[in-house]
DNA sequence: AAGTGTTACTATCATTTTGAAAGCAATGTT
DNA sequence: AACATTGCTTTCAAAATGATAGTAACACTT
């Protein structure tokens, strides 16, 4: 897809795209949201090949969406957390589950719910300035400048 | 990454993904919420090969995200339009934008303005119950029943 | 000390997907 | 009649993916 000229793409959703726009990736952060850090715990969890996984742990790292910790030196391993970057990206898997629920559902489907009062959890997507709903109001993108 | 086996996933965001986890779809589903409708409009906006992006309408109108609307008999041509499914996608491609925005910044990047006021958008994903921010309380991912 | 297990990979190769370029069908326009 | 427009399809090379097997570095067990 070219992902080199993307970044150059005054969109940031073209932008965010460049390297999350594929399912891999976003399972991979899926999982790291649950609790996940180690190359076998998302191989199993997902059954990726070994190889694609690879891949898409470095480029999520590379990109500081995910860091390598050091968790034992002897054996030398290595887990892979959430950088401060990949944990902002928790309300965008949540409006992708949210839209799952509502369009994709049918037999069981997971929930989420607030880990300490165990309330059921509604995502909605809201602008903070006015409250608004987002898709509520009609909407512009605009480009600054001399666009 | 076999879409099949994914509809049955109890996940809602692996659900999601199964057929709008590529960039190609997202972009589509970016312009198509700008505005855009026709085939070369897409084209060329994205910059897609016509392969490419005739399998994505496909699958997008397949799956219940677009359709098609005919605008013309003679000759006869039809435009894509957002189904409400589709419509239903934009706090997701907005809360894309919005961590594009953070965490790829850099250059003119453009933002969302509400259409009738003027004003800017800053979007946040709450849970509409009690009004708190995703990602300021600790979640839990639950599935219910025998699972 | 030899064998077995664990974890995080890499190597290899067949299959699938993607991308680039060109072509085509059904019309409208000049 | 020739050219333009729109929405594709055809063809084929290149790149990405997936499956399977193997490796490296150690720990643990016997």
């Amino acid at each position: 897809m070219n992902d080199k000229n993307i970044c150059a793409d005054p969109c940031p959703i073209a932008r965010s795209l460049a390297f999350l726009g594929d399912a891999w990736s976003l399972l991979i952060l899926r999982d790291a949201h649950f609790g996940l850090t180690r190359f076998d715990q998302f191989r199993k969890s997902l059954g990726i090949a070994p190889t694609m996984l690879t891949r898409r742990l470095a480029t999520l790292t590379e990109e500081g969406i995910l860091e390598k910790r050091l968790y034992s030196e002897r054996p030398p391993r290595e887990e892979y957390v959430l950088t401060a970057a990949g944990r902002d990206f928790l309300p965008v898997l949540i409006m992708i589950g949210a839209w799952g629920s509502q369009h994709r559902s049918g037999g069981k489907l997971v929930y989420i719910e607030d880990a300490e009062t165990g309330q059921a959890i509604k995502p909605v997507a809201i602008d903070e300035v006015t409250g608004a709903k987002i898709g509520s109001r009609p909407i512009r993108f605009v480009l600054p400048d001399g666009g």
